[in-house]
DNA sequence: ACTCTTGTTAAAAC
DNA sequence: GGTTTTAACAAGAG
């Protein structure tokens, strides 16, 4: 499940490794992923890669001497970006324990390749078929940024906005940290993480939730998040980096996925319950 | 065979 | 218009 953490850990790797690469061809293994979009191939043949952006979970990929178009990328639910460089297989880098990349892509999940002039790949996998890599003008890009609230982790995140929001909504907490068109870059593992360390239960309605409450829910979501940023993500199911390797901020959980084992805190069971629709993990006695 | 998993959106209800 | 709920999407694990 890529938020945030996952999708900014690949989007720096991408960054160091396909940033300045002019794309020799690309070839589309399943048209939904790209929006079934006629013009992308050619679109985007031939284009260098200028900059990767993000907003919430959403890459923005732009391209030299292009302004009318760029690639908007999401994971989604199992998306997977992997970059290959054959030459360091051959030079002996041989450090990683997982197989070679390189034996293995594309696989019965790669949706699209793209090959760059110097001979690198990146492939875009997704086995759910949620994920996309699609064009879009300038303006749709703007509707898109647009479309997102504030991020926890933004040096200018505005507390009082955070707050008046909650306010306004009779809604579990949990839900309304969901809506990415309020706050941006949370899913359901960091929701869970960042309430425990708030010490707020999960299916309280936002606007009961104190000022001091929402300080530390706000304060906890951008701390965890960084946290996680630094240790390349939460792997809990299929997050990979574009070396294929799993996120170790798994080693951190408090809640998610440990439903009877003890809290941190305070050693009470931690239960798994459903709310928003989602799988939820929390501690029935020290998140009130 | 059946349930469970989740990020986002569209649509309908309020 | 803003908010809320629900279904839909999709494919695999167990």
């Amino acid at each position: 499940m890529p938020e945030l953490p996952e999708v900014e850990t690949v989007r720096l790797q991408l960054l160091r490794k396909v940033v300045g690469k002019t794309i020799a061809a690309v070839n589309v293994h399943h048209e939904k992923t790209i929006n079934h979009d006629s013009s992308f191939v050619e679109r985007l043949t031939g284009t260098t890669i200028d900059h990767i952006d993000r907003v919430g979970k959403l890459m923005i990929f732009s391209f030299r001497d292009i302004s009318d178009f760029s690639m908007l990328a999401h994971l989604k639910m199992t998306g997977q970006f992997f970059f290959v460089d054959e030459s360091d297989s051959v030079s002996g880098g041989g450090h990683s324990l997982t197989p070679a990349l390189s034996r293995i892509l594309p696989s019965k999940h790669t949706r699209v390749t793209f090959t760059f002039t110097d001979g690198t790949t990146l492939y875009f996998n997704d086995m759910r078929l949620f994920g996309y890599t699609k064009l879009a003008s300038s303006a749709e890009v703007e509707k898109a940024k647009a479309s997102y609230g504030q991020e926890p982790i933004a040096s200018d995140f505005d507390l009082s906005t955070f707050t008046a929001g909650l306010k306004r909504r009779k809604r579990a907490i949990k839900a309304v940290l969901l809506d990415q068109t309020f706050i941006a870059g949370l899913g359901n593992i960091y929701v869970d993480e960042a309430l425990w360390h708030a010490g707020v239960r999960p299916t309280r309605l936002a606007n009961r939730v104190t000022k001091a409450e929402a300080e530390r829910i706000a304060h906890f979501a951008g701390e965890v998040m960084r946290h996680s940023i630094k240790v390349g993500g939460t792997t809990f199911q299929h997050f990979a980096d574009t070396g294929g390797d799993a996120g170790n901020y798994t080693d951190y959980l408090k809640v998610f996925g440990k439903q009877g084992t003890p809290c941190p805190r305070c050693s009470t069971p931690i239960i798994k319950i459903r709310c928003a629709g989602r799988g939820t993990h929390y501690c029935p006695t020290c998140q009130k």
